[in-house]
DNA sequence: GCTGAAAATTACCTGGA
DNA sequence: TCCAGGTAATTTTCAGC
């Protein structure tokens, strides 16, 4: 696909808000019958725009209301040791996002956990069987402000 | 709802992984008809454990490839200021997460845009326009490790 | 690339164990 | 709470413009 038109950008503004709306409620906001809209939609996901379809649960409820922010260091900085890094964070399922980052850090680590508890069990647990960690550094979110799925477009 | 049994966890598992999966296909994996597999979704649903159904997008397709983390400080700590500062950021599009955090800074904020120097214009016009920030420091995100939307459950 | 309508599949509902 | 079957709605496809 060249170019996304104003359409298509709706419609992805649409889909990040809401999945579950039906073609035809689509087509009907913007004035167009289904058949575009469907086509539209599939051209969208096999070209990657769009990348998945998900539910978004709540945390509190779920047990999981201590977010944690953690950044690290590594001690060294080879090949290998970051490969295994990588490898040991995707295997914790508490870690649900971690990014290289710029500054005193190597990494930032955000935490899911239930509370503060389930947190130390897994500094001593989780963190603590990943070799090479130099510095750590938890900062806790204590409100939620703003939290969208949605990118701006 | 008083309890989840296994069944209401991996109905949850499933759905924050894909969607756009059907009832008949769900009722398949977990070993059951279509209709408790319905009622239990709807009851989820219905008792806010499952929040929304959206579409996940490509940042990097869609134009906004850069991520940035911006720690921010208040210059005074009012009720009235914070109330300001926090309408203010869900007014601003490029933000897309904000978190009260402990630590040195306020709040950390989540910044989408498509490169730097878009994010130079941001911080310029953007930030810029925010009333009584004290202090601010960015942190680039120079690769996404992992990034997962589902909560471990 | 759109319209309009038909075909296939799924969502949703009802009765019964 | 689950199963079986039926109806309503949606998804998906197709001819025609």
């Amino acid at each position: 696909m060249q170019h996304l038109d104003e359409i298509d950008l709706d419609i992805l503004r649409a889909l990040q808000e809401n999945a579950h709306i039906t073609t035809k409620e689509l087509a009907h906001q913007l004035h167009l019958t289904t058949t575009p809209i469907y086509e539209r939609v599939k051209r969208l996901e096999r070209e990657g725009y769009i990348k998945k379809y998900i539910a978004i649960l709540d945390n509190q409820k779920l047990k999981r209301g201590l977010t944690v922010f953690c950044n690290v260091s590594l001690k060294q900085h080879t090949k290998d040791i970051g490969k295994k890094f990588v490898e040991e964070i995707i295997a914790l399922p508490e870690i649900v996002e971690c990014y290289n980052i710029s500054g005193e850090y190597d990494f930032m680590l955000k935490i899911l956990v239930e509370d503060m508890p389930h947190y130390q069990n897994f500094v001593m647990n989780g963190l603590g069987s990943i070799k090479n960690i130099g510095s750590a550094h938890s900062i806790f979110v204590i409100g939620e402000i703003k939290h969208s799925t949605a990118i701006p477009i």
